[in-house]
DNA sequence: TTGTTAATAT
DNA sequence: CATATTAACA
């Protein structure tokens, strides 16, 4: 009864079947990802979109940006919410720099936003997902009719878009739904946002530091500074909210610039260094590293590191 | 309406 | 117990 297992077995808080499903968050295996020379998009879609297979740059450029609509398209007749705006009818977004590495890929099927899978470029590392591995499996049997969310599990890749989207934003404009905006999950919604924000304010104001003395080089000040032009404030386009499509740019956020503000932190002897990288503003569970126990507990939800004796 | 906070569930 | 969802509130 302590312990949670999990790989196989999904709980078994009686007869209930509630999935908890895990959000996968990483990089999509060649295999996973659809590779551009592949014909998506058949001739009849391409005609029907009046595309000239030729004499056009490169069938993969047409297809992506076939792609991209079709994606959009289906999201949105899908997923759409309720007054949201379809106004997402936004010409194929225009490929400045785009080279090969697609940001976003998910393999969303109508509309399961169960599985998610998202690709880091970021270089920092390519943390391997060691969520479900392959004891995932699709266990999306109650929820295939039910449209009941599984819980969603903050995996160190999403918990990194959400700290290095928040620290460009800057706890100034750090609010759910402009976090959820940026971050550019699937499936994320705004309530999940808030409720990982809601943690993660919480973590901060009581490691983060005690001493308000000392202005913090990430509570406050130097917010995202340029580079932020979304948020439905001024209702510019681009907001697909659950969507690769119409980011042209892979990236919500440009990378962050170190700023390095010599932080004088005196941790409790992890080095916070947060001149290196976004990658995990502070430690916890998410730390992909090897201990992950940082964050208040250690048991996650997915993974049970050492699980003997103890306790 | 959205952002917060508390309560509740897992 | 920690984490995530839901509800209530500002």
């Amino acid at each position: 009864m302590g312990e949670e297992l999990k790989l196989s077995e999904y709980d078994s808080s009686g007869g209930n079947n509630d999935d908890r499903v895990l959000w996968e968050v990483g990089l999509p295996g060649a295999d996973d990802l659809t590779p551009l020379t592949l014909q998506l998009i058949p001739a009849e879609l391409a005609s029907a979109f009046r595309i000239s297979p030729e004499s056009s740059k490169s069938m993969a450029d047409v297809n992506r940006a076939s792609q991209n609509t079709f994606s959009s398209l289906q999201r949105w007749h899908s997923q759409d919410m309720s007054s949201m705006n379809n106004l997402n009818f936004k010409p194929f977004n225009e490929e400045t720099t785009v080279t090969e590495k697609d940001e976003t890929d998910l393999t969303r099927e109508g509309y399961d936003p169960r599985k998610l899978r998202r690709v880091e470029s970021g270089g920092t590392e390519e943390i391997d997902s060691a969520l479900c591995n392959e004891n995932c499996a699709d266990d999306s049997s109650a929820n295939k009719t039910l449209n009941k969310r599984a819980r969603l599990v903050w995996t160190p890749q999403l918990h990194k878009r959400f700290i290095e989207v928040v620290a460009h934003l800057g706890i100034k404009n750090a609010v759910p739904k402009t976090i959820m905006q940026l971050m550019n999950v699937e499936g994320l919604t705004r309530e999940n946002v808030a409720s990982h924000l809601q943690k993660y304010r919480l973590y901060m104001k009581r490691q983060g530091n005690e001493g308000p003395s000392s202005s913090d080089h990430l509570l406050n000040s130097t917010p995202a500074q340029q580079s932020l032009r979304e948020s439905g404030e001024s209702g510019h386009h681009l907001r697909n909210t659950n969507g690769h499509v119409g980011m042209p740019t892979h990236m919500p956020y440009p990378p962050q610039m170190v700023q390095m503000p010599m932080i004088g932190m005196a941790n409790g002897g992890m080095p916070v260094g947060y001149g290196g990288g976004p990658s995990v503003g502070f430690h916890h569970q998410y730390s992909m590293m090897q201990q992950q126990r940082e964050w208040s507990g250690n048991n996650f939800g997915y993974y049970h590191p050492v699980a003997s004796n103890d306790k």
